[in-house]
RNA sequence: GGCCCCGUAGCGCAGUUGGUUAGCGCGCCGCCCUGUCACGGCGGAGGCCGCGGGUUCGAGUCCCGUCGGGGUCGCCA
C-alpha cells in the first residue's frame, strides 16, 4: 500500500506516529509561510500542515483535488486550534514532504458538500459527485445494504443464483428491451423484464431457496422512480405459504433498516387490498398520516344533487382547509383535472359551524345538518367530495389525501410505517386495462392483477366469479412506497390451465408464449412462492434520497440517456449489417403484401 | 403522448412595464499573507442569455417553433 494510514482514522492516540497518507487535496489554506491542506481519502480528511521547506516543487502548486501522498508526523492540536466539526480535529498531520501523485484540472464543479450542483453537471461528471460525502456515502450504504440481506438469506440456506440477462421476449406488462441476434439475423433476444420465469423453473429444479441482486429492464417513460434498468432483491422459496414469505420479507427488512438504527417493530401490520383501498383510496397507503377516507354512498342515497347520486361517494377532510382563498380552492379544481376527474366538490365548514361553497346550497338541511359529523370535520375544514364510479373516484381521493398532508404538513418525515397489503384480486376486469392502454396478456374479459402465475387463493371455484376472486399476493408498504411485492405461484398446471382461460389464453397460445414453463410444471412441480424488494427504492428510503438516481452509481437521466457516456449512440453500417437489425423474414414480406 | 416548471460566465443564481456597458456568490488566473479550517486581502480573465424564426426603432425580457433537463398524468411489479 502507498499510504500507512487512513486520513479519517487519525486520533490523539496516533501523536508522534510518522504516516504516510495518499488521497486528494480537499481545501487548501495558503498563508504565505505555511499552508493548511485538507487531505481526504475514502475514510475521512485530515489537517495536513506544509511549512515553507516541504512547499517546494511541485507541491508548490497543489490546488484541489490533486491526488497526493503526504509523509509527516501526527502532532496534537493546541487547544484554541481544534476543530470540533472534523472527527480527526484533535490532530494533524506536521508534512515532511508532499508528493503529486497526480494533477488535476479546473473542475467543473465544486467538490464541497456545501456548494449545490444541478444534476445535469453532477451526472455528467459523476466520477466527480461521487467523491463529494453524501453521494459517496449513498453508494456505500447501498454496499451494506447488500451484505444485510445476504446475511440473512445465508442463514435460512438460500442459493444466490445468477439467471440470464438474454433471454425470450414474454408478455409480463412491460415494454421489452430488444438485443438482435447475429447468429440468427431477424431473431431478438429480450431483456429480462424481472428473472419471474427462471426462477420458477429453479423450483422445479429442486434448488427450494433461491434469490438474486437481480437487474430488471422495461422500456417504459421515466418517473422520478424509475430506470429503464434496476435492481431487485429476488426471492423464490419451495414448500412455503404466504405467511412464511411474509415472515423472511420482515427479517430482511428489519436487517436493513437496523443499518441505520431503527428497528422495525414485527410483525408489521396487515390490511387487505379492499380495506386499503376504502379506507386510503390506494393499495399502497401512507399510514404516516390520517385523513381517512370517509364513505358517503349511504349518506347521500336519497340526495336530490344530481353529482352525488353516484355508485359512490366519499370524503376527505383538509383542516383548516376553509380559510383557503378562492384562487387556492380554483387550484384544486385544476389538480383534479390534471388527474382527469371532472373535479373536485368541496365544502367549507365556517367557524360557527354553517357550511359554505358552491355544492352546500345543493344539499338539503339534514343532508347539511348531520354531515360535518359524519366525515368527521371541524369548523375551518374543508370537505373534498368525489363522486362517481367506485375504483376512480377512490383514487382521486387518495391522492387527494396524500397532496393534503404535503401541503398541511401533517406527514412526520422522521417516522417509518410498514404494512402487508394481503387479499389483492386475482383479476381484474379487462376493460380497466385495455381502456387504459394496457397490455392485456390474453384476450377475455379478465386480466390478472399481480401477474398470469399467481395463484387464487381458493382453487376450486375461482373461475366462477373471478371478478371476486382473491389472490395469494402481498405487498409490503413503507411511508405510501410499495418496496416489495409478490405471491405464491401456480403449481399446477391444470390450475395454471384455467386461470389461462379466463383470460382468454388458449391452450396454443399458452403453449407458443409460455410452453417451456408448463412443460416444466408437469415433472413434479414444488409449491413454491416468493418476493421481490425494490432495491433501488429501499435504498433511496434508506439514504433519504427523493430520488433513486441517488442510490445508483451511474443513472440514467430522463429519455434513457447517460449523460456520462452519451448512450445510447448510433452504430455504424457495418456494426447494423453485422446486427442483422434490417433483416426482414419472408413471413413478414408475405404478411406485407 | 398530455400538462406544468426550468435553460443567462466553469457551477449555483438575479436581471423591473422591452431601453444605453447583462450583474451577484463560489470557482478559475496573478500577486500578497506563519495558525487557518467554507481562512483572508488586492487585482484580473471569463457570456452565441439553449437553438431557429417572428413582433419592434430596440428583445435575456414579448410571440411561435424546436432541442435539452426536472416534475406530473397516461404507461409501468
Amino acid at each position: 500500500m502507498i499510504r500507512s494510514h487512513d486520513a479519517g482514522t487519525l486520533r490523539a492516540e496516533h501523536v508522534d506516529t510518522e504516516v504516510t497518507l495518499a488521497g486528494w487535496v480537499a481545501r487548501r489554506r495558503d498563508h504565505g509561510g505555511v499552508a493548511f491542506l485538507d487531505l481526504r481519502d475514502a475514510s475521512g480528511a485530515v489537517q495536513v500542515v506544509a511549512r515553507d521547506e516541504v512547499l517546494t516543487g511541485a507541491a508548490h502548486d497543489l490546488r484541489n483535488e490533486y491526488c497526493v501522498t503526504v509523509r509527516g508526523t501526527v502532532v496534537a492540536r493546541d487547544e484554541h486550534n481544534r476543530n470540533a466539526n472534523i472527527s480527526t480535529g484533535d490532530v494533524e498531520v506536521v508534512a515532511s514532504s508532499i508528493e503529486v501523485l497526480s494533477a488535476a484540472a479546473a473542475l467543473p464543479f465544486q467538490i464541497d458538500e456545501h456548494v449545490d450542483v444541478g444534476e445535469e453537471a453532477r451526472l455528467k461528471y459523476r466520477y466527480l459527485d461521487l467523491r463529494r460525502p453524501a453521494p459517496g456515502a449513498a453508494l456505500r450504504l447501498r454496499s451494506k445494504v447488500n451484505q444485510a440481506a445476504r446475511a440473512v438469506l445465508a442463514e435460512h440456506d438460500f442459493v444466490e443464483i445468477e439467471t440470464p440477462t438474454l433471454t425470450r421476449s414474454t408478455p409480463e406488462g412491460a415494454r421489452d428491451f430488444l438485443v438482435p441476434a447475429r447468429l440468427r439475423p431477424g431473431s431478438w433476444y429480450a431483456l429480462p423484464q424481472s428473472p419471474q420465469l427462471f426462477k420458477q423453473l429453479l423450483m422445479v429444479a429442486g434448488m427450494e431457496r433461491y434469490y438474486q441482486i437481480a437487474r430488471c429492464y422495461r422500456d417504459e417513460d421515466f418517473r422520478a422512480d424509475r430506470q429503464p434498468e434496476f435492481t431487485q432483491l429476488d426471492i423464490e422459496m419451495s414448500f412455503v405459504d404466504q405467511d412464511d414469505v411474509i415472515a423472511l420479507g420482515e427479517q430482511i427488512a428489519a436487517a436493513l433498516w437496523k443499518l441505520i438504527g431503527y428497528d422495525v417493530p414485527l410483525p408489521m401490520p396487515r390490511m387487505t387490498y379492499a380495506e386499503a383501498m376504502a379506507r386510503y383510496g390506494s393499495d399502497k397507503p401512507d399510514l404516516r398520516m390520517g385523513q381517512e377516507l370517509v364513505e358517503c354512498t349511504e349518506y347521500f342515497a336519497d340526495t336530490s344533487f344530481r353529482v352525488f347520486q353516484a355508485p359512490y361517494v366519499g370524503a376527505v377532510v383538509m383542516p383548516g382547509g376553509a380559510s383557503q382563498p378562492r384562487k387556492q380552492l380554483d387550484a384544486w379544481q385544476e389538480w383534479a383535472k390534471q388527474r382527469g376527474a371532472k373535479g373536485l366538490a368541496y365544502v367549507l365548514v365556517t367557524e360557527d359551524g354553517e357550511l359554505g361553497g358552491p355544492v352546500a346550497k345543493n344539499l338539503s338541511d339534514t343532508e347539511k345538518a348531520g354531515l360535518a359529523a359524519h366525515v368527521g370535520a371541524q369548523p375551518g375544514d374543508c370537505v373534498f367530495f368525489a363522486a362517481g364510479p367506485v375504483k376512480s373516484s377512490r383514487a382521486l381521493l387518495g391522492a387527494a389525501r396524500l397532496e393534503i398532508g404535503r401541503r398541511c404538513g401533517l406527514i412526520d418525515e422522521s417516522a417509518w410505517s410498514f404494512l402487508w397489503v394481503v387479499d389483492a384480486p386475482l383479476f381484474e376486469p379487462a376493460g380497466d386495462a385495455v381502456a387504459s392502454g394496457d397490455v392485456a396478456v390474453g384476450a377475455g374479459a379478465w386480466t390478472a392483477v399481480h401477474h398470469a402465475f399467481t395463484s387464487p387463493q381458493d382453487t376450486e371455484s375461482f373461475d366462477a366469479d373471478p371478478g371476486n376472486a382473491l389472490a395469494w399476493a402481498y405487498d409490503m408498504v413503507c411511508n405510501g412506497n410499495e418496496i416489495g411485492g409478490g405471491s405464491i405461484r401456480i403449481h399446477r398446471d391444470d390450475v395454471q390451465r384455467r386461470v389461462f382461460s379466463v383470460m382468454g389464453l388458449g391452450e396454443a397460445e399458452a403453449q407458443e408464449k409460455f410452453g417451456f414453463l408448463l412443460e416444466a410444471f408437469t415433472f413434479g412441480a414444488p409449491p413454491h412462492g416468493g418476493i421481490a424488494f425494490g432495491w433501488d427504492r429501499i435504498c433511496a428510503l434508506l439514504s433519504g434520497s427523493d430520488s433513486i438516481r441517488e442510490v445508483i452509481a451511474f443513472p440514467k437521466s430522463g429519455g434513457g440517456y447517460d449523460p456520462l457516456t452519451a448512450a445510447p449512440a448510433p452504430i455504424s453500417a457495418g456494426q447494423r449489417k453485422e446486427a442483422g437489425v434490417d433483416v426482414v423474414s419472408a413471413k413478414d414480406l408475405a404478411s406485407e403484401a
